[in-house]
DNA sequence: GCGAATTGTCTTCCACGGAAGACAACTTAT
DNA sequence: ATAAGTTGTCTTCCGTGGAAGACAATTCGC
């Protein structure tokens, strides 16, 4: 099989364009086909219970919040980095499948408090045992000290991104 | 700041549900975040060439091939890793900018053939370079060690995926 | 208290990609 | 040569999420 397409991208790379360094797609295009893949390979579970993963956020999100499992719209999409707009939309959904429920909060009436219902608590307990197996399985491959690197390093860039200060080119966000 | 939403995440659901391990997540969770990072991070020279990420990936499928930087459309959805469908709308709106050409095969009348004009090979030789210093600059804060073990720790996470024995959940594939 | 600015959510419109089927062209067996 | 099956691409329909604006409720200054 075609065991390796970013090294043979990287390759590509190097025969047409010798003047650049392509070795950076080595680390990045490998993240973005793992996510990829990773949203594939762990979609089943979810699936099986007609909810896309993005529904799944939300339910997780509600979950592990604990007791009473409630969060604002405005929470979720801060957890969930998505936007209001699809906040809402994910909500409708669950709401529509008798998952979730939404009502006005007591102490802002603009707010709109989403919380589990008593499915959507025992779905969702079953689904992150599933989920949690599933993720587990991939990583069965690395070892225990594979996988401290690779969190460490794994972390290491995400704080280099949520720093923001890389952009090479121009956009100096001020400061 | 919350500088570490993946490990906030990991405690949350080790208090409420102390039966599980969710320290998958800091390698997978970590992995989904950074590709929804790097996207937004590695976006703006192609958003200022008025182009979306994907239709990028065309245009590099096709240069990196080398001369005379042609590919039909069922190898561009190989190695994009998206549909036909999907390759029939990006070249679309590829050809429309004209960056792109489309004829049919001289070998097989199904066939189209697509390649970059000499514009869109201008704009690509352009846009990669800079592409390639973002990703650089990404990585910045990676010692040369600390990159040859994350390439080779994600080369490995990507072999595990594509060998898809992984599954725990029945889903056996046959074999 | 009242009006202006702000905040939280929802709505509308749009862009993008997947799934499944349509269609044309190719291959193979006879 | 012809019919049946296969292959390559495009088309249609749908689901999802972003951006920007609408709207209601809150806060702040006076």
């Amino acid at each position: 099989m075609d065991d390796d397409r970013i090294a043979d991208i990287v390759g590509q790379w190097g025969r047409e364009r010798p003047d650049l360094d392509p070795t950076p797609l080595l680390i990045i295009g490998r993240i973005q086909q793992l996510a990829a893949v990773l949203d594939v390979a762990l979609r089943p579970p979810f699936a099986a219970a007609d909810l896309g993963n993005g529904d799944f956020d939300v339910l997780a999100a509600l979950r592990r919040e604990g007791e009473p499992y409630t969060l604002t719209a405005g929470q979720l999409s801060q957890r969930m980095l998505v936007t209001t707009g699809a906040v809402t939309k994910r909500v409708d959904r669950l709401i529509a499948r008798g998952l979730v429920s939404r009502s006005v909060s007591a102490a802002d009436a603009r707010g709109r408090v989403v919380g589990l219902t008593s499915t959507g608590v025992a779905l969702t307990d079953r689904l992150i045992e599933e989920h949690l197996a599933n993720e587990a399985a991939i990583l069965r491959g690395l070892t225990d000290s594979d996988r401290r690197t690779l969190e460490r390093l794994l972390a290491a860039m995400n704080r280099t991104l949520a720093s923001g200060d890389f952009e090479p080119e121009g956009g100096g966000h001020d400061g």
